[in-house]
DNA sequence: AGCCGTTTCAAACGAGTGTTTAAATTGCCT
DNA sequence: AGGCAATTTAAACACTCGTTTGAAACGGCT
């Protein structure tokens, strides 16, 4: 069913195990056989292994980005017009709610929230670069707003708690789909809603911790 | 100088670019020719690929863990001496300080940090075992402890919260050896103690959140 | 029908992987 | 000095990797 276009079978196997395996440890032939095609159409269709690792992660990220970006702009001007600096906590949902929501937003989408949540920490400069280029702007805008948000504090202390609030949040990403830490007996695990909102508070917290 | 134990020279040379590089990204002819030692050294003294990662994790691990142990149990003690609870801070203290501490114990110990940090949200088994298996009794621990110095808070929402600790954490551990988010002109970054105290007071902050 | 650009296919390429082998070397013992 | 176990060495093993090749199949066109 579904999905006979090529390409697209190929970026969604290539997802799929790139977000489980890792990008080194993730064969091509692997992919192509996932995807049901042949060996070459990756080649063929992508020039090489890195250009389709970009390729999987533009798909889902630049729409992603744009969707934080317009939450972010929307938070921002309405603090202009009302001439008050933006609260913090709106600033964060509005990064953060739209990446967790994220998760289910179709199938795969979940392994790419966790690929995305590892590759902050990534040792690999093919996917670190790949990453971090898509995703620098958008932290920038981001910074800006706490910079007026949390007018108080050093930048460089921002941008080490911000740092904090990545390394929060990509906990999240990555052990969603398949939890690292768990102990016995601990009765029933949060909702997303409730993840979400736990994250939020947190890191707000955190944030707005005095020195 | 120093090291004409091959068993050493390999353990170093696997270290610093397991911690570089990525387990699977790093081969074994990559760590004998930096290690100035025959290939067959590894399989000789180790056995195998995995099993020199375990000693990797091991032999830097295990002084590390018992040093926190040490620090978490005095603190917990501490407490039950007095009849108070533990403090939320004096926990993450017992913790972290070490941890970050550890970085400067010698060469090459900021890498390990480096590839620790990395292990919680690592896609490749072999490596999260390894490092869970070594880990999980000492973070039971911290978690009991919290138990008692946050009794109102649900236990879910306390382990929660304890993994948002562990991805800011990761965070440090990860980006001191090569920081991945940085911005032009923001000034001089912070000290290491600055930065042991910014992280302990935002964890700290988070898990005190009210919810 | 015949053409032609696009896509698929099986097969092979060269390079790199972890591991094994058997011989050579070393260093300590009586 | 000779013997012996531990270690080191060069070479090869079987395998997987990303990529390339050239032919085959497809699909829309006049």
């Amino acid at each position: 069913m579904s999905a006979p276009d090529t390409k697209t079978c190929i970026l969604n196997a290539a997802e799929k195990l790139f977000a489980q395996n890792g990008f080194h440890n993730t064969s091509l032939r692997g992919i192509t056989s996932l995807a049901k095609v042949n060996l070459a159409a990756v080649n063929y269709h992508f020039g090489s292994k890195d250009a389709l690792l970009q390729a999987v992660i533009e798909r889902r990220l630049l729409p992603l980005n744009r969707l934080r970006q317009e939450k972010l702009a929307a938070v921002l001007t309405q603090a202009t017009t009302s001439g008050a600096p933006p609260a913090t906590k709106q600033l964060l949902r509005a990064f953060i709610e739209p990446t967790l929501a994220f998760r289910h937003s179709g199938p795969g989408a979940e392994d790419f929230i966790a690929m995305i949540g590892r590759a902050l920490s990534e040792p690999d400069q093919t996917v670190r670069n790949c990453f971090l280029q898509l995703v620098m702007p958008l932290f920038q805008q981001l910074f800006k707003g706490m910079q007026q948000a949390l007018p108080q504090l050093p930048s460089q202390v921002l941008l080490t708690r911000l740092q904090f609030t990545l390394g929060a949040m990509s906990q999240v990403m990555c052990n969603s789909a398949r939890p690292a830490l768990q102990l016995p007996g601990l009765g029933e695990p949060l909702t997303d809603d409730q993840l979400a909102d736990e994250l939020i508070g947190f890191v707000c917290a955190g944030l707005e911790a005095q020195q």
